[in-house]
DNA sequence: ATAAAAGGTGAAAGTGCTTTCATCAGTTGT
DNA sequence: ACAACTGATGAAAGCACTTTCACCTTTTAT
């Protein structure tokens, strides 16, 4: 090939068969209009380059084939991970393209929310554990983009929602109902502005269900740590070197569960024996560390949100639906 | 309506907002660039008229399409996630889509493969660990859609590849040198036929390093279990419960070094006292573990793959690259 | 032979958007 | 008080095509 850059453009082939663009142009768009023999000559040319005109390429993918983003919390956590497992399976099966957008400021979700509906070119979007206004909301609904959230509410909009103070009073009263008294809460710390924190929301229920037993929860026993397996473990490590240590924490998310099951097995502390411990979320790794949790079925919510959205494609006047996705308690090995 | 019919252009929303076209274009394309209330004005101006730009002209103007897609067998196992994780990094980093497309079967790549060069509107390719024979790679090159193959080799492509025989080697030679000399393997049992099985290279490497330091590798120390907790931590058991059983295990990744460790438990087999284990991967959750194992670099190696596909974007006829990144081996406590 | 119509082509003016570069008003540093 | 930035904006030059219009040959009709 003597050209080795760039595609060609109508340029090219004008050049190489010795007309202008107009009449490659009309080659393409208007073929009667054009001499025979010229029109051979240049379609030898198009040939030769491997001209293909991108307009109509363009215009024709975008058409044919439906798109549905997915805007994320930069999928760091395992949580956003599987979710997306369940979103793509869906999908895939629908023949859908799954386009992600991950998140990582509140800059760019607003940027992503106020953009996609005019330059997305999407049929769907699904928006996974960010806040969303009503500004942004009302944007989306003007501009006809099917939109599902998960875990985050909005009234105008179809939700899949995690009742996460339902989730915290079962943490707690599991726990109480094994018998423990002097019960911890880990969570992490306050999630950068941008996203939303159901953690809090899991503490508050947990704390509720506490004293609605009677049970004290001193602010010693609530901890906050950066989402990381190593400053989960420090914190716990505090926690469990307390003059009086909890029998048992409840960890806001599995992945710092594993932070506290760590903390136990440097200090050599026994669990379940000396030391509960409960998460959150079931994530494949929940299994592997035989960690008691609260499952929020998470491939779960991913399909469900993709089959809310496809209903709405169907029959886009229909209301926005909220669902409620049920929690439940896996009892394993730690607590 | 003043305007009579036609689809409002940027230039309408432009006047309608009383400012000129190119902050309008920014409103869409570089949001972070304009006055937040000049911004506000413009949204609202685009809303009211019901703007949408046309994307055959959008592409035009920018050369380029601003997608860029990942064909990945479908991202069940965490490896693929991590380095799913560096691509999305860099991408949205430089502005650009990321379109999924999760492989389930032989016929879904072979399917994919032939039509994303043309109909797909990319601007490049990523394949993840998966095959992609002549005819596919021609294809791919005839129809200028630059390409970046990962874990997998093309003489006709960018590749970026992982020597997983040297990683076998590694391993081999890091339980000798500890001493061990009753030392097994754990991989997975053959993937579906449509991906690729770094496995038994690093099986192949890890016997030839056993061979050449005089060590035996009985068939009984050969075991494969598939890709699940479960049945590799009971694979393992079996091991482990041999009248002569191994004093050392590599397993051939990470997610299934965990089921052998959780067998070890289960088994009050000691680690590293008694059996010393060791991964490959590095995924996020063998620092949990303290696994130790042999990095990859996921992340990196995601990184790495887009980087490339950047350069060849810019000049298109450059030769394809071939990157072998180098493995590490990450000392932990599991051996 | 001669005007009129037809056939074929290219120069140049759009098309709707992005991006470079210049401008200009405010800040900040000294 | 004055140079040196910074942030926000617009004018204008692309981008890859399509389309209009004017031009030049040929044909055909008279």
């Amino acid at each position: 090939m003597i050209n080795g850059n760039k595609r060609p453009t109508i340029y090219d082939v004008a050049r190489h068969a010795g007309v202008s663009i107009t009449t490659v142009s009309r080659v393409l768009n208007d073929p009667g209009r054009v001499n025979p023999e010229t029109r051979r000559k240049i379609l030898a040319s198009i040939d030769a380059l491997g001209f293909v005109p991108k307009a109509e390429a363009r215009a024709r993918a975008m058409q044919k084939n439906g798109r549905i983003g997915v805007v994320t919390p930069f999928f760091t956590a395992p949580s956003f991970v599987q979710r997306l497992r369940g979103i793509a399976t869906v999908l895939s099966s629908k023949n859908f393209e799954l386009v992600i957008y991950p998140v990582y400021s509140a800059d760019h979700l607003q940027r992503y929310l106020s953009t996609l509906p005019l330059t997305g070119n999407l049929d769907g979007l699904i928006v996974l554990s960010l806040p969303v206004n009503d500004e942004e909301a009302e944007r989306l609904i003007r501009h006809n983009l099917p939109t599902v959230l998960i875990e985050y509410p909005h009234p105008a909009l179809n939700c899949v929602e995690i009742d996460d103070v339902e989730g915290g009073r079962m943490a707690a009263n599991y726990l109480l109902s094994k018998g423990h008294r002097r019960i911890a809460f880990l969570g992490d710390t306050d999630l950068p502005e941008y996203a939303i924190h159901p953690v809090s929301l899991r503490l508050s229920g947990f704390r509720q269900a506490l004293k609605e037993a009677g049970i004290d929860l001193p602010e010693a026993f609530v901890r906050l740590a950066p989402y990381t397996q190593e400053q989960t473990r420090q914190v716990a490590k505090e926690l469990l070197e307390l003059p009086e240590p909890p029998t048992a924490i409840f960890a806001a998310t599995d992945f710092q569960a594993l932070g506290v099951l760590k903390a136990a097995r440097q200090l050599g502390v026994e669990v379940p024996g000396q030391l509960a411990v409960i998460g959150f979320d079931d994530l494949d790794m929940a299994e592997y560390a035989d960690l008691t949790t609260i499952s929020q079925h998470l491939d779960e919510s991913g399909k469900l949100a993709v089959e809310i959205l496809f209903a709405q494609l169907e029959s886009p006047s229909r209301l926005p639906r909220h669902v409620k996705l049920p929690l439940t308690l896996i009892e394993r090995k730690t607590a």
